[in-house]
DNA sequence: TCTTTTATTGAGACGGTTTATCAATTTCAA
DNA sequence: TTGAAATTGATAAACCGTCTCAATAAAAGA
């Protein structure tokens, strides 16, 4: 019996409300995607390369933004290419990323979800998503 | 005599320390982009059509990139194409971006920009830069 | 179960953006 | 004025992700 039992059965109800079909392919990929914070299309079309049945890159990128679609991923662009964001079992975060060794750390600060709140709406503006990535060095990469 | 006495030093400045040569292609293009607050190489290229002498795109490109390290420019990624921010009037600052009309107001928010080294330090991390846009409606678009 | 409809898949073509290449030209210090 | 060195423009190439399409698989209905 696989585990992700909860996160496969979200994939399922949003399948269902949406006319789509439950796939071998997408339960490889979201058994895969569960077990990782971070990473790319690339990255998960290797860790799969030897599986079967073979999954092409064109298949991991519409099976990743699926799950995003889905809730329970989340692009982003912390550097060239995009990253999908295991946020099946966390709430909203944001990322410390180190330009040493690339190390991300998560974190979550609402006195500054707050205050982007205040700066929005100082500015007439109701916020929908936000970005916020810290860039620097980790204690290791400083020596 | 042209305007941007100012930058225009400043980047004869940093021209001289790295041994790189004022051309009339770099002047021709720092003043085209001291008039914009944020732009994309696309966008300055077509703004810079009908000069002599003709700027090839791929110098727009370098150039833009120049700025960027001269500290006149900062490159943002709001959309599809890189944004070439003018920074040689102000300070760091951050985004509010309109997802309808996209309209993006500046700003600056010192309390944010303490909590963010708070996050950082917590974490062993030394902040070098960082990133932060607000995605939402302006007043006009919420109607 | 068998049939039929509809969605999905994998391979590779394609598109948009940015950088690399390179011969010709320009800059600028000597 | 000369000549070494940097710059330029045209365009090829790289890169990443999406699109296309014929073959296949899923699942709903009979
Ligand atoms: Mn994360
Ligand atoms: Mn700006
Ligand atoms: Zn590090
Ligand atoms: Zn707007």
């Amino acid at each position: 019996m696989s585990k992700h039992v909860k996160e496969m059965g979200a994939l399922k109800e949003h399948l269902g409300k949406h006319q789509l079909k439950f796939t071998r392919q997408r339960e490889l990929i979201l058994d895969a995607f569960l077990k990782q914070e971070h990473i790319t299309a690339e990255e998960m079309y290797h860790q799969l390369a030897r599986k079967d049945p073979h999954l092409g890159l064109a298949t991991i990128y519409r099976t990743l933004n699926l799950f995003c679609e889905a809730g329970l991923a989340q692009a982003r662009h912390f550097g060239t290419q995009t990253q999908y964001d295991n946020i099946s079992h966390k709430g909203h975060h944001d990322h410390l990323i180190c330009t040493g060794c690339g190390k991300i750390v998560e974190f979550e600060n609402c006195d500054i979800e707050r205050l982007q709140e205040e700066v929005a709406s100082r500015n007439g503006f109701t916020i929908q998503t936000h970005r916020l990535e810290l860039y620097g060095l980790c204690s290791p990469c400083r020596q």
